[in-house]
DNA sequence: ACCACATTAAAGCCAAGGCTATATTCTGTC
DNA sequence: GACAGAATATAGCCTTGGCTTTAATGTGGT
């Protein structure tokens, strides 16, 4: 009986394994942009009653024409409507993933904060994290919240 | 003396504020590849005792020339260091890149393990929230981990 | 030693998301 | 009502990171 291994080297997870981890991330960093733009866009809307692309641009941190060029995407992907010289805004399904980009934010925020992360760091850390939260882990971050503020 | 909001709208951060935000997120972005491909090259190594390209496209989920492109990238930025038809290896900088990228991925896993997370959608979560987590939050997770494991 | 096959390299295409520069259109003030 | 200045639109450029196709090079098995 021969001891292959005297170091246990952690073993790779196999590849297509491993693929797929990657690939998960690499999806969901495309939906990233939209989701901070409708999110973005939701919340304009909410507090000032309109979001105009040169707004939103200042927001990002981000030339208007990028702005613009983003929002263009946003329209081809049924997310947004706007006519020229006119504010953004967001149909059905675009309001539906501000929600849910907004609620995972928040919970995001939360989750570092109850974790001792102090607030800018919190919220800066947070803006890139969210994209990146399952359902599954956001749902094991809300419990963890709850668990922690009645105890 | 006027009420000015019933409904008591959380107010927006600051326009500066919040695009410095977002400055950061793109930042984390933009290493995020170089830290997936030395992270992995690096485990190659140690495990394998060589990083060929085609491995490090296969466990990626990405074509070969996708992943010769992006070690090229590796050298351009003085990462990492190639002979045609050897092998990938890594410079200094480069090794601790992977030590500093492999220390995050392992301490997101166990944070988010320890949230209550199953193994295989923190491995995945993993992959993407790591690049977005900063020295301080880092230091923060393994804070929490430490306390609760001697608890 | 050869040859088939695997690996690597090279070339060229595409979309996304940045930018600047310029043209057009609104709009608030006088 | 005119007009200056702000906002918006348009055009064109760049890099990154995907892809496919094709060419060149190594390498293991007989
Ligand atoms: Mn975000
Ligand atoms: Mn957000
Ligand atoms: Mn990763
Ligand atoms: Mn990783």
């Amino acid at each position: 009986m021969t001891i292959s291994k005297l170091q246990v080297e952690p073993a790779l997870p196999s590849p297509p394994t491993q693929a797929q981890r990657f690939g998960k991330a690499r999806e969901a960093q495309a939906v990233a942009l939209l989701e901070d733009y409708v999110e973005l866009i939701a919340d304009l809307l909410s507090v000032h009653g309109e979001a105009r692309p040169i707004d939103i641009a200042r927001r990002l941190g981000v030339s208007h024409p990028t702005a613009v060029k983003s929002i263009n995407r946003l329209k081809r992907e049924g997310l947004a409507t706007a006519q020229p010289y006119r504010g953004v805004f967001l149909t059905e399904s675009g309001h539906a993933m501000a929600n849910r980009a907004r609620a995972r934010h928040r919970v995001v925020v939360q989750l570092l904060e109850a974790l001792g992360v102090p607030p800018e760091t919190a919220e800066s850390d947070a803006e890139g994290i969210e994209h990146h939260v399952s359902d599954i882990s956001l749902r094991a971050f809300a419990r963890f919240l709850r668990s922690r503020d009645l105890r």
